[in-house]
DNA sequence: GAAGCTGCTGTAAGCGGTTACATCCGGCGC
DNA sequence: GCGCCGGATGTAACCGCTTACAGCAGCTTC
């Protein structure tokens, strides 16, 4: 059995809130009695528990993490951006994930109370009333890039329309009509997004976007391969492509390149996400850059926030996108980046 | 104030001993009892405090994380595998990662005690006395991809030497003498290793490595860039490049191919890790397969073992990799994948 | 009809901390 | 010499739950 702070305060002749104040430098303690606590501790190997901690303080020092069974890089990033904001302020975080339904996201909600003194949530089956179900009504939360952007919770949204818009915009100004969609798949709320943005930058533009170019995929390399190759067959062929992520694209510029059909001159081709590897593809692809460790990290940032003002009001924030031109889709970049 | 166990006893006139029966499915409770205490605890949305169950049950149904701060998709991909695995038993999942020093290491190891019931570590800096003296002693803990295998502790590693032992003896056997080898940052662990493996298989072919062949870069795409530049200036130039992650190894193709080498007929080409893109770059990349979700998935397990039965002995793993040939080296495949 | 079950429920003692409040004590002003 | 003050420390009541044990009713069983 580990030692409590009972030992501690025996072996070091004192009481239980002494050793207590020295663990929290709170109070008046004499130097001398301090020190020999200290020691005492050391010896002892003894470690306050955490648990124990915060059921007298009601406090946690961790943050609670939903999230949704998530595809592919997407989980790992925002995870890495959250916690290092996290671990700036020497907090925690729990984290519970791959959730597959409702019932699995009720349960890991629950499951936080009493763990965390804020929490992030992830969940696209989830609705604003659901999440109150199961949750303490004082517990601060902030929703990740949630489909309804749930008015009386504090909200952070990428935002996937307004750069698929730029995207299209760009394909459409440099005389683009026939543009391949290669979407994700549609229950999925930033694949619907960034095809709205992308028929809204048609309609601006006075055109329309036909039908028949759209091919749904599922985020994945290998669906990006097979829907370009799906839209080769038709006649006439699209002069461009746009995928709604750079795995498909990725995919798609291997396709093309199988079938003999040269980027951008015969085909422009661009992306969403800019992962790192879509500048060392050939050639570099025209992607959307949206860093998903910063929506990690500014959702923590306005958790703690929200932990630290819980009358605060609640607020929805749009993290900004940046279209990036390189080479991929035939058009001189705007910036100085390589070409 | 969110309602507690006295709230729920109070209303359905029953005692919390009762109550607690209840929401743990033990004991026996009359039928119609347990009927008005769920509908009771609905109505006040009672959810059980999580420390405080802790702290009576000494369990957490939690384990713990503790990472330093990592390069990249490596980070993300090891909480995924390890979170799968934990979210399975229905368990949760403690994090603290982004540690840049002992001291750090040290606070985040303390910080666990009486919040999870395991710990998986990775402490490239820290040794096993080290950790002891930071942890309860009946801690269950799995070293993971750790530097010394420390021998009190479970422990699961990579095998590195064995990836890169294949990978260049693939590349000897082909005729290739002249090896340029684009290492890892020599303080790291897998670098180290990676690199080790590369000149035992030198070794064994009666070969050695010369040393002017040899570049280290920051597991960065541009690092490899700018190592493949390095090497091409040499005379006479290296016929093959081994980089010891793929990032590098893309870094490096895009390099060559700004030089107009052409690979794999001037330069083979190859890298580690299979990273999920590795097939689509052009040529597909020679690399060695890891499953890095997997790793952090068997730590789970081995965790979870160690947790069930704390008196089982310690375990040493070794997690294997498989060379995968792609066009990049020039030689054609074994396995029958598409070329 | 007493003893012994069986099934259900209550009492209360923890779990390991924090913290409001009480206590003790030496020094100080008057 | 006495009351007061303030620093250092101790006492004990929580925090919200689990669980060993006790208690109590209603039935058997002989």
């Amino acid at each position: 059995m580990a030692s409590t702070i009972r030992d501690v305060a025996r072996e070091a002749g004192v009481s239980i809130a002494t050793v207590s104040r020295v663990f929290n430098n709170s109070g008046l303690v004499h130097e001398d009695t301090r020190r020999r606590i200290d020691e005492v501790a050391k010896r002892l190997r003894y470690i306050p528990n955490g648990a124990a901690r915060t059921l007298s303080t009601r406090r946690t020092q961790t943050i609670g993490v939903v999230l949704p069974d998530l595809y592919g890089e997407f989980f790992s990033e925002v995870i890495r951006g959250i916690d290092q904001e996290v671990q700036r302020s020497g907090w925690h975080l729990l984290v519970s994930s791959s959730h597959n339904d409702r019932a699995e996201i009720e349960a890991a909600l629950r499951a936080m109370r009493g763990r965390v003194d804020g929490l992030i949530v992830m969940s696209p089956d989830l609705d604003a009333h659901e999440l109150a179900q199961n949750l303490p009504e004082t517990l601060p939360v902030v929703l990740l890039n949630c489909a309804g952007d749930g008015g009386v919770y504090n909200s952070i949204n990428m935002d996937n329309r307004g750069g698929a818009y730029a995207v299209t915009e760009h394909l459409l100004s440099h005389g683009h009509r026939r543009i391949g969609l290669i979407t994700g798949p549609m229950r999925n709320h930033d694949a619907r997004e960034r095809l709205r943005g992308a028929h809204e930058a048609f309609a601006a533009a006075g055109a329309t976007a036909a039908p028949e170019l759209q091919v749904a995929g599922d985020f994945s390399e290998q669906s990006g391969h097979r829907a370009a190759l799906e839209l080769l067959e038709l006649e006439p062929r699209p002069t461009a492509l746009f995928a709604a992520n750079d795995s498909m694209a990725i995919g798609a510029l291997s396709a093309l390149r199988e079938a003999g059909v040269r980027v951008p001159e015969e085909m422009a081709v661009a992306g969403y996400d800019d992962i790192p590897i879509a500048r060392y593809v050939s050639p570099p692809l025209t992607t959307v850059r949206v860093s998903i460790p910063e929506l990690g990290g500014q959702a923590a940032r306005r958790l703690f926030e929200a932990i630290r003002d819980t009358k605060g009001e609640r607020r929805h924030e749009l993290l900004p996108t940046e279209l990036v031109v390189r080479r991929s889709c035939g058009a001189r970049p705007g910036s100085g980046e390589a070409w």
